[in-house]
RNA sequence: GGCCCUAUCGUCUAUCGGUUAGGACAUUACCUUUUCAAGGUAAGAAGCGGAGUUCGACUCUCCGUAGGGUCACCA
């Protein structure tokens, strides 16, 4: 069994790609079978070598490994030739004299004009009349085959037995099967998988949707490979239980083509923070705080003046008058002590005082946020003088305050 | 428009003729003295429409409707 990824080098990795890529290496491993990856460069002005060296780079991340040696259509085009001259020769193409466009000598597929039915593993029996294709082109010329020739030969000469490609692959397949049965090759077996939509339910596209529908677009958001794995593979399959959080062996201990989804998925960002989150969960505590401290770099309660609300600093029912006894203690901790234990000594101090009356107004003072990391975080990643500017500026506000109310 | 595909909460989905239609994300409310990008509890929220088949349809068939994909000398 080997199940192919042919990415086509002429732009980011695309998150529909990846999916693509995740459930052939899961459907392959699942069956003891080998994934393979072949970039798809045929068309020599769009691709280019830093965008197949950054979905090589991302597979790699993913953690989705590829087996065997990487073949490059560039590099093929003796072997295309030789299959378009036995196409040729058989009768079964022929080289047509065009009147329009840039090449005078296109390749033409003679077309049998039949009904062309095969057995997709996720849509059953499909059936397509190939008589509206007309004798279509399968190479620019001699020397230039088309993605539609290029393909069959490739997935024929490395034994590809399951092609499991977007749905919007659907419509070429009748081409693929003709091909492949004037050349005498066996028939793949097809799984076309539904489409990640965007909101709008349309298909994802960089022209339509922006940068948010490269991988690297949510790898830079800091996202992990293993929530990105593993929320994909949530789109449009489901175990049919009620699991939700796998590590990559998991979901290949899991996989089923029988159980994937047959309308598209739209994407939705919020569950894949959650997955995130359900994942940060499961990693040693030194690398979540890593993770954490990274994860707050640019935000804004960090980079700007937090903007306080009075009423907000004081813990419940604790007045202001002892808010500023508590947070002058704690600006007495921190400019006195050693910034290794100061930690320590103001849990140990906010345990006797009760930790919110004095954790809260901490929290709140260096942030100007009711929902943020604890205070310790915070103070690290201010240091200490910002962050007794901080609690100064958060103890005089709370002291004019009292003297307006007096 | 031709061809093809699809159709359960806002979103991802379970259900393979008989269920109070289940779960998760999100939302809302409440709780929590807060080492918390948190946790807990609860609530609201769905079978596109119409025929048929059947004792019985979300589930099977057909017809509508809606959405999507595709119609390149791009892959």
């Amino acid at each position: 069994m080997i199940t192919r990824f042919p990415p086509s080098p002429t732009g980011p990795l695309h998150i529909g790609n990846v999916r693509t890529a995740l459930f052939n290496y899961l459907f392959a491993k699942k069956h003891g079978g080998q994934f393979i990856v072949r970039i798809e460069d045929t068309d020599k002005t769009r691709s280019k070598k830093e965008y197949e060296d950054d979905m090589l780079e991302s597979l790699v991340w993913l953690g989705i490994k590829r087996e065997g040696e990487l073949w490059h259509q560039s590099e093929r085009t003796e072997i295309y030739k030789k299959y378009l001259h036995k196409l040729i020769d058989d009768g079964k193409a022929y080289i047509s004299h065009e009147t329009e466009g840039e090449n005078r000598e296109v390749v033409r597929f003679k077309n049998p004009n039949k009904k062309v039915a095969f057995d997709d593993l996720i849509r059953g029996a499909v059936e397509f009349d190939t008589t509206e294709l007309e004798d279509f082109i399968i190479a620019r010329n001699i020397d230039d085959p088309v993605y539609h020739l290029a393909v069959v030969v490739d997935d024929a000469e490395a034994g590809v037995t399951h092609i499991i490609r977007g749905e919007d692959h659907i419509s070429n397949t009748p081409r693929h099967i003709l091909i492949q049965e004037a050349l005498g090759f066996p028939r793949p077996i097809y799984a076309h998988l539904p489409l990640i939509l965007a909101s709008d339910k349309s298909k994802l596209s960089k022209r339509k949707h922006g940068e948010a529908v490269s991988l690297n677009y949510y790898r830079a958001k800091g996202y992990l490979p293993e929530a990105m794995v593993n929320y994909l593979a949530l789109l449009g399959w489901n175990p049919g239980t009620e699991q939700e959080i796998f590590t990559m062996e998991e979901l290949i201990g899991q996989f089923d083509l029988a159980k994937i989804q047959k309308g598209g998925a739209i994407f939705d960002e919020k569950k894949l923070q959650w997955v995130n989150k359900e994942h940060i969960k499961r990693l040693p505590p030194e690398e979540q705080r890593k993770l954490l401290v990274k994860s707050l770099e640019g935000e804004p309660y960090l980079v700007g003046e937090p903007e306080l609300d009075l009423e907000k600093l004081p813990w419940k029912k604790v007045s202001k008058e002892e808010t500023v006894v508590y947070l002058e203690k704690v600006l007495e901790i921190i400019s006195s002590g050693n910034m290794s234990r100061v930690p320590l000594d103001i849990m140990r101090y906010a345990e006797r005082e009760g930790k919110g009356n004095v954790l809260w107004p901490v929290r709140y003072a260096l942030t100007g946020a009711t929902a943020s990391p604890d205070p310790f975080i915070i103070l690290e990643i201010l240091g200490k003088e910002k962050s007794l500017g901080r609690l100064e500026k958060a103890i005089m506000a709370l002291k004019n305050a009292e003297i307006k109310d007096s």
